[in-house]
DNA sequence: GCAGGTGGTGCACTTACATCA
DNA sequence: GTTGATGTAAGTGCACCACCT
């Protein structure tokens, strides 16, 4: 965690290390892939920011979370860092706002499912009891009507059936059919898939 | 106007290291 | 002191775009 770095070892120093293996990884960072020169003992430092300098960076990143050339020397001038360094904080960053995005609509996706199995259960239960009552007319004449709501698929109206005289908003159409027949139904309009953009949830 | 080369940038994936429990 | 998990700086490769010739 960037947090917990703090600069009291020393490690966090931004030109410390760097200065230190400016055979290894400085070369590496010019130009990358050319490490053949170091003789291959160029073991990878990896330099800590220190809580001022990721702050910063975070405020900047708040604001834009993309860099031009200008802001970036600036911010590695400001922080005496090196450009290609600021660079790759705000790659990291955006990555780790990214993962973070797709963790947040992954809970929502998983809460959503569990929703609509709950509610295709009770469906289900529904259907099953209104079977049975069905096969009992005896039943089914003295029988209350469903205290569910009832939703008209082609308006999306919604009717409360809390009288045993009529189902209130329901439309004839609907009235007419026989409410177990499923294949009468209209179906659900498909939601047109849209290409992934950071978040479904996003506004 | 079009094709090909070049440089800059972002992203996904990966590695290497620092830190902590 | 050792070890495994975790966080993150940095490397790599690819795709895309703008610009130039």
């Amino acid at each position: 965690m960037v947090a917990d770095c703090d600069n009291d070892n020393g490690v966090s120093s931004p030109n410390s290390i760097v200065s230190s293996i400016s055979g290894g990884v400085a070369k590496a960072l010019s130009s990358q892939g050319s490490d053949d020169e170091d003789g291959g003992e160029a073991a990878r430092k990896k330099l800590r920011l220190t809580k001022e300098q990721a702050k910063v960076l975070e405020e900047t990143f708040k604001e834009h979370n993309t860099l031009n050339m200008k802001r970036k020397q600036a911010l590695a001038e400001e922080l005496n860092l090196r450009p290609r360094q600021v660079e790759v904080w705000f790659q990291n960053r955006r990555a780790r706002t990214k993962l973070k995005q797709t963790e947040v609509d992954c809970e929502s996706l998983k809460r959503c499912c569990e929703n609509l199995s709950e509610e295709n259960k009770r469906l289900q239960k529904e259907v099953q009891e209104l079977r049975a009552l069905k096969l009992s007319p005896h039943l089914f004449m003295h029988m209350n009507p469903p205290t569910t709501l009832t939703m008209c698929p082609s308006c999306e109206l919604v009717a409360v059936s809390s009288t045993s005289s009529s189902s209130t908003t329901l439309h004839v159409a609907a009235s007419n059919r026989d409410p177990l027949d499923l294949s009468l139904r209209q179906p659900v309009p498909a939601v047109k898939p849209r290409p992934f953009e950071g978040s479904i949830f996003r506004p």
